[in-house]
DNA sequence: GAAAAGAATTGAGTTCGTTCAAATTTGAAG
DNA sequence: CTTCAAATTTGAACGAACTCAATTCTTTTC
């Protein structure tokens, strides 16, 4: 207990890193329904029943993965709420592009709709649980632009930033879900309909109306 | 071929209504999860293999029950975009109300919470593709809403009524699923946050402000 | 340093959804 | 009524996620 931190602990890192990796990729590649946890835990190089003492189930295997991805894109979107562009649609759309863009960087459609299909049946696995925390603080996060276009006065005051923060995130989060359902929609239609739909609630909080 | 419907027919249209009854019932009872198709298959007196080939898997047998609730839910809709009420915001609370209270009315959250993950997952099986539609119809219904409220003069003509009804129709379906992912939040909770998130909203089709 | 205690690993076994080749039932033709 | 083809049913067999009793590896104790 003095310099190494104990053996057992490093392994304990190292296989979770190796896990994860080896998951990561596989599901990357061939598919979350096609690989089987015996591939994965083959690539990790620990047995089936190890692989289940570090995550519940494969569904908690993934979205501990998916995890880190949101964990990623919330970080980004700070930097927009501090500095926001002063058109309010504009502001909508930057931190919704950041959002949208980084959310394919490294997970394929597939694995996101694997993701939100297991959040909403929201067992009580550790990583489920977190994939919903990660949920309400991005819906924070779009609270907290209204506030703050609104505290910089690019947005009218008196309007409950609370209510439109969360429309607007549900919308672009359930806009999120059609387009990981369907495989032929680009990412730039999904902007596009964002855009589209979020004009009205501009336009209310800009007050030009 | 004369009077009676021929009797293949009839037994199909049986075996049918029995698997569903069955289905219906255990998954209501005893929860999704915890029937297997065996108990269903037994309890409509009939053999697992003739199951799948009436459904193309539990999960497509959940959707169609499913689906039959929606359909429902969106014929109860049409009379209130016929006739809405006056007031913008009193109009949403009234199509939402009832999206969201005959929801219950047969199906158990589980069962919810089950069809909406699967649905996501996007299997390309008869039911589920007819609950997608189902959904992207009752997205329009909202946006008739709210073309109607104008074409009658209740809310501000000039405003993309497209735009608005998926605004709300996405939001409201959100809401729906944060609703059955919590066993505790009661319905109520469930209309006052709806109608708060759709306040500003109304307020902007109403024009006053 | 040996031995006991505790923690973690292992893979064969269980469960349940799903498939499919053989058997049965229905409808049509002769 | 018999025969044949087509449709439908059937349940044993398969595959994959997950479990758990036995084993192996670390750490602690004396």
């Amino acid at each position: 207990m003095i310099a190494m931190t104990g053996l057992r602990q490093r392994q304990k890192a190292d296989r979770t890193s190796r896990i994860l990796e080896a998951a990561t990729r596989l599901f990357r590649e061939t598919g979350y329904g096609a690989i089987r946890i015996e591939d994965i835990a083959q690539a990790a190089e620990v047995s089936v029943g190890t692989l289940y003492n570090y995550f519940a189930n494969k569904g908690d295997l993934l979205l501990a993965i998916v995890s880190m991805e949101v964990e990623e894109v919330l970080s980004a979107g700070k930097a927009v709420v501090e500095q926001p562009p002063k058109d309010v649609a504009q502001a909508f759309a930057t931190l919704i592009g950041i959002y949208y863009d980084h959310s394919l960087h490294y997970l394929s459609k597939e694995m996101w709709r694997t993701a939100m299909a297991i959040s909403i049946e929201a067992p009580a696995t550790p990583f489920s649980t977190r994939y919903t925390e990660l949920d309400a603080l991005l819906s924070r996060q779009v609270c907290d632009l209204v506030r703050r276009l609104q505290v910089l006065g690019y947005a009218r005051a008196g309007i409950d930033a609370e209510a439109v923060g969360q429309l607007v995130f549900n919308n672009l989060n359930q806009m999120f879900t059609e387009f990981v359902k369907q495989d032929p929609m680009r990412i730039e239609d999904l902007h596009a309909r964002t855009a589209r739909q979020n004009a009205p609630i501009a336009a209310y909080l800009t007050g030009k109306a």
